[in-house]
DNA sequence: CTACAGTTGGATAACGTTACATAGGAGGCG
DNA sequence: CGCCTCCTATGTAACGTTATCCAACTGTAG
């Protein structure tokens, strides 16, 4: 009882402890542990009275504490750019994912550049997450195996094959397709494509993808003569300056792939500024089905790829590697055509013929 | 030199610790340790043989460690809603000054539930962060004022005054009522004004801010009976019930202030196909001047609330408030009004009277 | 009544870092 | 030449947990 100067008294201002739980109780640091953490070896008068003392001194335990000796029980997400509309979405899944199954979820925000992201990334590590999701991150592959080795990690965009790492994605070059086999069948044969600026010696990224499946389409359709790649931007402000040049190119595109919503709805709005009309005099379609893109006026015709499903799948293999496994999953998801108001069959375009 | 077992070797696999950095130097822990955090008394060869130690084994420190018994350098963000993009401004504010101050940024993703929020909150004192952003908490005020207790803590929203932490807020009820001014300049009487779900009891949110700018400012311009409230949720499927509601309210509104720019988005997409001209038959203005609202065909009327700045503002105050000082502040910043082209004189309105 | 198994509670060494207290050595001054 | 002072480098006790090992106790069977 008479022990040292500040005795039994709930000192408040500081934090309980496991100490204090223990003392509060009246039993060893050791059985309160036990308690807490649900090991075997205790009685359940013992599981009362600790739980009733960490109720009364309000206890909650010390995660750094916990984590030097055990895992986490928290993953960490690199977002490398917050403002996209589909990532949030990504996260969602992930949220749902995680909190059911006790892991707590802790997004660390990058942004477009690799040095940014690879920061970020080592930071996770430093608090020692016990695994982690990218979101299409910017690393070299060979960079990215090598934090695989030392962490449970799942990647988010077409990367792979990998060795040390999961990875899920949608099959873009297919979505890209897709696109275009729609397009097509509607009549329209000269079709620009919207390029993300991408780095030749970095092939796998979601605009690679996509350009690749756009080549290949319009390759087998015999169009490769009739293709523009129009080098730009994948953001509002991108997309209406590529619509300025795309309105200047001679013979004039009759469609435009814009690689992405956000890009769609930047060329949308310059045309619309320019009395052109969509779709009659130019068909305009998107990817990722942003919620925005299904509504009037702009009715977009896109790609959807279940993003909800993307980050919950990301999140169920990230526990399963925390769980054990090694064997590299690489998860690809079929994505769909979502059409709507901004594509028809080349009208204005085929008269001016 | 033939130490233990193990020896001096690096034994990769396992993360270098600061004794493998002080082994690897030939230094003590101590000293090792000092050249790390830059504290004075060490000699410049003592620096540089520990830093090419730090280099040569690839050495981080351990945050979880470091954090057991001095600060962690991190700071933590609950975001109760991860698909606002205003928020996203917000982060991109704070990350900006954090990033500079040598602290890292954390975002804990949350529900609009009020519980959600709170448990979010209590993990991330649990690991210790130094500070913490809360934006838009949904929490009672007494509630926040002992998170405050605990922990250094800025909120983002209208809250206070506060004795324990800080706010930044935009000016609400001015940016609401700059709306009505301008619909009531135009010439318009009969104004909607659609609520966010609020009960009754919680009066320090947007929302309720929102609606009080605009009861005060319609009856500042003896409006009080034209005003219509509609109650509703702030989202995209939310404004276009009420759009419904407000096609069917008699006599009908000849302008609607949606509160917020989605809740706006939502209302345009349904008069738009229900063939409603905007803004001859019905004016509409928004509140957070999103990207998206500035483009055509959109081209929305919305209050500006500078949401970078709002971010960095926030950001500071926490390091001042980690740095010591305790003093509440409240900071206020004044909204403007940005008029664009879903607002005009009211015209069919006019003429059906 | 003793020996033994089974169960329950407790001491304590890590985990990787910081910061305090102190030892050792060089240099200056009387 | 010795003492005092300063400066640099080191040893080590925390920080709050977990998990391993061990002691004590209970009950049971021989």
């Amino acid at each position: 009882m008479l022990g040292v100067a500040a005795g039994e008294g709930d000192r408040s201002g500081r934090r309980a402890t496991i100490i204090d739980v223990a003392h509060h109780a009246g039993v060893s640091i050791a059985s309160v542990s036990k308690v807490l953490r649900g090991a075997p070896g205790v009685s359940s008068a013992m599981k009362e009275r600790v739980n009733a003392s960490v109720e009364a001194l309000s206890y909650r335990p010390h995660r750094l504490a916990r984590g030097m000796r055990g895992p986490m029980f928290t993953v960490g997400v690199m977002l490398s750019d917050i403002e996209n509309p589909f990532f949030s979405l990504l996260i969602q899944g992930m949220v749902e994912v995680f909190g059911s199954q006790g892991y707590e979820l802790q997004i660390a925000p990058a942004t477009a550049g690799e040095e940014s992201q690879n920061s970020v990334i080592d930071s996770l590590i430093d608090h020692q997450m016990d695994g982690l999701i990218l979101i299409a991150p910017r690393g070299r592959e060979e960079h990215l195996e090598r934090i695989g080795e030392q962490v449970p990690m799942v990647v988010i965009g077409p990367h792979g094959p990998s060795e040390h790492y999961d990875t899920v994605s949608g099959d873009d070059e297919l979505g890209s397709a897709l696109i275009v086999d729609h397009l097509v069948s509607l009549g329209h044969r000269r079709i620009a494509f919207l390029t993300n600026e991408h780095p030749a010696d970095r092939l796998n990224l979601p605009e690679s993808a996509r350009a690749r499946g756009f080549e290949e389409a319009m390759g087998r359709h015999g169009l490769s003569d009739d293709l523009l790649f129009v080098p730009g931007v994948w953001s509002l402000e991108g997309g209406r300056d590529a619509a300025r040049r795309i309105l200047e190119a001679s013979p004039r595109p009759t469609a435009v792939h814009a690689g992405a919503d956000v890009a769609a709805f930047g060329i949308l709005s310059y045309l619309w500024e320019e009395g052109v009309r969509i779709p009659e005099d130019v068909s305009v379609a998107g990817y990722d089905n942003s919620p925005m893109g299904s509504f009037t006026p702009i009715s977009l015709t896109s790609v959807d790829q279940s993003g909800h499903e993307m980050g919950a799948i990301a999140a169920k293999l990230l526990l399963e590697r925390i769980a054990g496994r090694s064997e590299p999953h690489n998860d690809v998801l079929t994505p769909r055509l979502i059409v709507r108001g901004t594509t028809s069959a080349p009208g204005a375009a085929i008269q001016s013929r």
